[in-house]
DNA sequence: TACGCCGATGGTATCGGTAACATGGAGTCG
DNA sequence: CGACTCCATGTTACCGATACCATCGGCGTA
């Protein structure tokens, strides 16, 4: 079997040395068309592609930022990622991306793993991370961007948002309706820490309008989905069945805890309320469709991108940290319309 | 400002060589305890994290797969996605995952993005590529996995179903739940080949049992989601009013078009029946359930790790292609059970 | 014509690790 | 007790690219 071709072979093929290969194969570097026409079809004909590890090796610049998101599998983080990746395409960076599951401990080996590549900058979601986690990424010497949340002792730039006052924003909406019994359906708190954050936010605003705050079903392995949402309604349900309304962690599980609700007999929104979080799709197209809490995920990854790509034009000013707040909307639709 | 602490900083601290701390940095590598634990301390108060770009380049091993996926917010392709980490975990091989947005071309930058780092095995979505991608990846020298599909002309090994069968399958369930008039509901198959190729088989399987195939509404750019699926369903009706059954490319575009069934007044399924694809938490949520394809999303990506891990440990065997189908598997629900 | 400048190209050292081989001392066995 | 083995560790030579500086030829200008 054939090694694969480096730049020397290349240089041999198309008559040049090495060092003209690699400027050959960059933009920005001197060198006469016709000898870069040359060389990319040398290149082409070897079946040449360049070794970004070498390339990062002698550069010092691996051309990649790394992501970590809690799961692939969510339309709000795919929306940041995406929005990362498009404002970090012009810059020719590419987006590696890795998810945690949730768990901060995964979140560490995988932030460890990222470093390991030494990525231009990383970006994490939240602002809850293991102590050795902090370390390795306060030592590693890029740019940090902890999205998604607003966290009282940031590493370094921040892009999000208050979990806590989106939660006590549809606390405020629901009693604005008319809503008074209300509760709230969530993950146990001990992986979701922005899931925890909008309940805490919900739960204090019950207690500033003076309503209680004990209708509250918080069990399963966030991320809760429908099953979950489903279930939890239904223990709800049996507790306090006179309940109003109920604001839910994420739009997955309300639409759960949706269908549950009517399973049990009562119509949406006329006996019971259901709200969500994250404006998923599903929200606008369930029936009836779901009031929910636009979290601005794209626009949250484009602005990580501009900070990442500030940085690392001003290096100099990074060490003051930037710290963004994007405004969350409330949308509000018919399944918290009912008590008009 | 500090430059990053390199092995040699460590082996000075710890008063070994490089190479000492090179070997007490990995496992399996004869170093005594006493001197291991010794570097590990003095790696720890340094900082010092491995520069995995110079461990690659003299090693030559990159230490992870790379994959390609159409769309991050899958919950299917998310599902493979997480067999495939889980399948090559033990093994010390990390994921980098990359996002084609269904575009080829796009494919194609992405792949030889990957191959760029040196991948030990690459990991695609579908067997349709641009013709420089099909001649990377087999230049590549590294195993190469197409998943999803079963193409003619594999580049190497697949794991994957055919999506055309799967088509057929739903063609003939709906056909023997005795509906008669029955529709087809897809985005425009130029971009998303593996939803054009459950249309086919869909189409045929119709022809086959004698219906006409005619009642197809194909537009949009894929992945159709919801809101699509919704359009497309209103313009079917619209054209073919008296239409008993549709199949939608997808589970999310069949809850949209259920959505719409709904809001022109028909029930679902004693008016029309939907079915979908891809078994998505949504359809068992949905009301009605829908009837849908489990395609084996996360079997699909432990297999692919198997393979991958197996032509790793035997190269000389990594000419034979392997080709593992796995079995995609139908389920009933009440969306399509009102004809009976 | 001589000088200097500039664009294009080449030579050399190096990035931070690891493979491969060398070394040296403790333990073993006949 | 000497030859042999084995384990822990060190030495040397790269891996494949790029930074940096040197070189060289051509051309404009005084």
């Amino acid at each position: 079997m054939m090694r694969r071709p480096t730049m020397a072979d290349v240089a041999r093929a198309a008559g040049v040395s090495p060092m003209t290969v690699s400027r050959a194969l960059r933009p920005d570097t001197s060198v006469s068309e016709a000898t870069r026409q040359r060389i990319r079809v040398a290149a082409d004909q070897l079946g040449y592609v360049l070794d970004s590890t070498a390339s990062g090796l002698s550069s010092r610049r691996s051309g990649f930022v790394a992501m970590t998101i809690p799961s692939i599998n969510n339309a709000n983080f795919a929306d940041t990622a995406r929005g990362l990746t498009e404002g970090l395409r012009e810059s020719g960076l590419e987006l590696l991306l890795g998810y945690t599951d949730y768990d901060l401990a995964e979140e560490e080996r995988l932030v460890e793993a990222f470093l390991r590549r030494r990525p231009e900058a990383i970006v994490v979601t939240g602002g809850a991370h293991t102590e050795r986690c902090r370390t390795l990424l306060g030592g590693s010497g890029v740019p940090v961007v902890e999205t998604w949340d607003l966290p009282a002792e940031p590493l370094d730039k921040v892009v999000g948002f208050s979990n806590a006052h989106a939660g006590a924003e549809m606390a405020r909406h629901l009693h604005a309706q008319g809503y008074r019994r209300i509760g709230f359906i969530g993950g146990d708190n001990s992986r979701d820490t922005r899931g925890a954050d909008r309940r805490r936010g919900f739960l204090a605003a019950l207690k500033e309008l003076a309503l209680s705050c004990d209708r509250l079903v918080a069990d399963g392995a966030p991320p809760i989905s429908m099953r979950e949402g489903a279930a939890a309604m239904g223990r709800l349900l049996e507790r306090w069945p006179d309940t109003e309304a109920v604001m839910c962690v994420s739009d997955l599980s309300a639409f759960g805890a949706l269908g549950e609700a009517r399973r049990s007999g009562r119509r949406v929104p006329e006996d019971i309320a259901v709200a969500g979080f994250g404006d998923y799709d599903l929200s606008e197209h369930a029936y009836p469709a779901i009031t929910t809490i636009d979290s601005q995920a794209t626009a949250i990854g484009r602005k990580a991108a501009e900070v990442i790509l500030g940085s690392l034009e001003h290096p100099e000013a990074a060490r003051l940290p930037d710290r963004i707040e994007v405004e969350t909307r409330l949308i509000v639709r018919a399944s918290t319309n009912g008590a008009a």
